[in-house]
DNA sequence: CTGAAAGCGCTAACAT
DNA sequence: ATGTTAGCGCTTTCAG
C-alpha cells in the first residue's frame, strides 16, 4: 500500500532504492551518506547504481530531523545596498561554502519588528548559528540573549549584545576616527569639520570621539559648530540618505562664519554627498577644501578625486565573523551539557568569548590636499 | 523512557505540550499551528499558556518533513559584490519577506562548478524553487533543466536556459544600447568608442548590438578599431575588473589615430574606469571627452561628473523576479500530475511561460557634452 | 557485513 | 471537539 503511494510521483528515497535493490534503508543510509560504515564492496556498487538509476538524490530535511544538526545559518544585516555590507556577506559565504554551510540571507532595514521576526524564524528553522550586525540600540537584546539560551549561537558584528557574552568582531571606530583627524592635521589642517549622520549608533559616536580627542592631542579646540549631525531620518538606513546628508551637511557647513579647510565624513558615502556638493557649489577637492572618507568601500578607489579614507575591513570582517561561529559551534554551551541541567548563573565561562578588535588603517588617496 | 529522554534538554515539543496539558499532540498541533481547525477555548487557553511556559518554538524541519513543502528559495547570483546584484537581492527579498519566505544567498563566482554544487544543494534542501542569475554560457543549462524536471521552480534573470521554458525577467540590452548610442549621437558625437570587457555574455553582445545597430541607423559607419574588448581574464567578475578594465580601454582607445570624441561604456563601472583613467590622462569629463555608461547603479549619480547612463531597473528585476517565483508555485508542473506520469515530450504547455523583458531607459546627468 | 525497528517533530486522516 | 495513529525521509542503536 504505502510501497504503491512511492514511486508514483515522488522522489525516489532510500526506502525505493532499499526495495530495488533487495537491501535494507540501514545499508542504504550507510552506503549513501558516505558514513564510513562498511558495506561489501558488490552491494554498495549495486546501491549506488540504482540511485543513479532512480535519480536519487537525499532529502536533507529528513537527516535534520533525524540528526538534529543543520547546515544553514542566518545573517542579518540592516541592507545589503549599503556597499559595505555586500563584502561582508561575501566573506562569510567565502568561509561558509568553504565549511559545507549555507546563508540565509536576511535585511533588516534596523527595524526593530522586522529584525525580530527574523531571528525568530531562524531560530524555528534551526538554523546553526546567526551572524547579526544590527544588533544594539535597538531593542532585541533581552531577545537575542533569549534565543542564545536556548541554544542559538550568536556573533555580532560591530555591538555588543548587552548583558551576554557572545562572540562579536569589532571594529576600533574611535581609533578610526584619530587616524583621519590626525591625518588632516599633519597636514595641515587645523579647522576641520566632521559631518555625520543621527548618532544613533555607536559606531557613529566612537568615530566622532576620535576626532575630538585627535584635536585634543594636538592642542586644537573641538568647537561644538564644527560638528555637523543630520537630523533624525526615519527612512532605513540606505546609501541614498547617507549621501544625501553629506550634501546637506555641507550645505550648512558652508553658511559656517569660519569655513574648515577639511572635511572628515563618518562614511564615504557621506564623503562623496559632500564632495558633490561642495563641487556644485564651485569649490575644488582638494585644491580648495579637503575631504576623507570612512570606510574604504569599493567605489571609494574609483571616484573623482579617488577619496582618502580609513580602511574597515569588511572583507575580512565577515570571514572573521564566520570562523568564530563555527568555533562557538565547538563549545558546549548552553544545550550541549550530557546532563541537561541548563547553567543556571555561574554562565560565566559557557561561552568562551573571543572577541576580535579590527584596526583601522589609513588609504591616500587623492582628496586631502597639504597646505 | 523516551518520556525521561524529553526534557533533558532538549527544546520543548509538541509532545511535551500534549503531556503537561494531558491533551493530544494533535489537538495541540491544532492550536499551535493556527490551522484554523476548531478547539474549545479553554484547551486552547490551556495549550498555548503551557506553550509559553515550557518556552515552546515549533521546529519547522518537522513541519517541512511532514507537510513536504518548503518556505525557502535559493538565490544565485555571480556575486553580491557586483554593485548591481545588492538591488536586485534586495527586491526579491522584499517581495519574499512579504510572502513568508526566506532567501538561501550563493554567490558563484560564475564558477560552473560551484554553481552547479550550489544548485545540488539547494534541490536537497527542498527550497521550493530557486532565481539564477549566472545562468547561460556556462554549461549547467542541462542540469538545471534536469532540476527542472524533478520539479525544481526555476526563474532566470537575463538569461535563457536553452531547451526549456522556464520563467525569466530579462532586459532589453540591444535596446539599451541603440539609447545610449543614439543620444550620443544626438549631441553631435560621431565617432564614438565602445568598450567592452570580453564579450562573453549575451548581454554584453547584445549591447553592443545595440551599438552597431544605432550607428547604423544613423549612416554612421561601424569601424571595427572603435569596439575596444577587454582581454579575456579568468578572474571572476569582479567591480575592480570591470573598473580596471574601463581604464585599460582607455589607454588602448588614446592609442588610436582618430580620437573619438565619446565613449560608451558597457557598463558604469567600466564607465567609471574610464573616466579615472582619462582624469588621469589629463582630459576633461565631458569637456573633452564624454562618457556613457550602463546599468545605473546607485553609486553613478554620487560620481563625480555625475554619470549619464541608461538605466537598468535592478530592484524592479529582483521584485518581478520573486513574483513571477510565486506564480510558478501555483502551476501543476513536472511533478503535480495526479496520476504521477511524467509529461513526456508533450512539454509545451507544462510550464506556462510569462517572461518579462525589462525595458531600458536613458539618465541624462552630467558626463556627456554637446558639441 | 546486514537488517529490523525506533524515532527526530510535526500534521492529517480517520475515528470517536 | 478531541484523540489515535500513521507516516514524511533519514540515521542509528541493537541483534544477528
Amino acid at each position: 500500500m504505502t510501497d504503491e503511494r512511492r514511486r508514483k510521483n515522488k522522489k525516489a528515497t532510500i526506502y525505493d532504492i532499499a526495495k530495488k535493490t533487495g537491501t535494507s534503508t540501514a545499508t542504504v543510509s550507510r552506503v549513501l551518506s558516505s558514513s564510513g560504515y562498511p558495506v561489501k564492496e558488490e552491494t554498495r556498487k549495486k546501491i549506488l547504481k540504482t540511485a543513479k538509476e532512480l535519480n536519487y538524490t537525499p532529502n536533507i530535511i529528513g537527516r535534520m530531523l533525524k540528526k538534529n544538526d543543520s547546515r544553514d545559518i542566518g545573517v542579518i544585516i540592516p541592507t545589503i545596498s549599503n556597499p559595505f555590507y555586500p563584502q561582508v556577506v561575501l566573506g562569510i559565504e567565502m568561509e561558509a561554502r568553504q565549511k559545507g554551510y549555507n546563508i540565509l540571507l536576511c535585511n533588516s532595514l534596523r527595524d526593530p519588528a522586522i529584525e525580530k521576526k527574523y531571528i525568530e524564524t531562524l531560530y524555528q528553522k534551526q538554523v546553526k548559528g546567526i551572524i547579526i550586525s544590527s544588533a544594539g540600540d535597538n531593542g532585541n537584546d533581552e531577545f537575542l540573549q533569549e534565543m542564545q539560551w536556548m541554544g542559538l549561537r550568536i556573533i555580532t558584528i560591530d555591538h555588543d549584545i548587552k548583558g551576554i557574552g557572545c562572540g562579536m568582531v569589532g571594529f576600533d571606530y574611535k581609533k578610526g576616527g584619530m587616524i583621519a583627524t590626525e591625518y588632516l592635521i599633519s597636514c595641515g589642517h587645523r579647522n576641520i569639520t566632521f559631518i555625520t549622520s543621527p548618532l544613533t549608533r555607536a559606531s557613529r559616536r566612537d568615530t566622532m570621539e576620535g576626532y575630538r580627542q585627535a584635536l585634543m592631542n594636538n592642542g586644537i579646540e573641538a568647537r561644538e559648530e564644527n560638528i555637523l549631525v543630520g537630523e533624525r531620518e526615519e527612512e532605513y538606513e540606505s546609501a541614498a540618505y547617507e549621501f544625501e546628508n553629506g550634501k546637506m551637511m555641507v550645505r550648512k557647513m558652508l553658511q559656517l562664519d569660519e569655513k574648515p579647510s577639511a572635511i572628515f565624513a563618518v562614511n564615504d558615502m557621506t564623503a562623496l554627498g559632500a564632495i558633490q556638493e561642495l563641487v556644485n557649489s564651485g569649490f575644488d577637492v582638494p585644491g580648495d577644501i579637503s575631504v576623507i572618507g570612512f570606510d574604504n568601500i569599493e567605489v571609494s578607489s574609483m571616484v573623482n578625486p579617488p577619496l582618502t579614507t580609513v580602511h574597515q575591513p569588511a572583507f575580512e570582517t565577515g570571514k572573521l565573523a564566520f570562523g568564530m561561529l563555527l568555533e562557538s559551534f565547538e563549545d558546549p554551551g548552553a544545550n550541549g551539557g550530557e546532563d541537561g541541567h541548563t547553567w543556571g548563573d555561574n554562565n560565566k565561562n559557557r561561552n568562551i568569548i573571543r572577541n576580535t578588535i579590527l584596526e583601522p588603517s589609513l588609504v591616500i588617496r587623492k582628496s586631502v590636499a597639504v597646505i
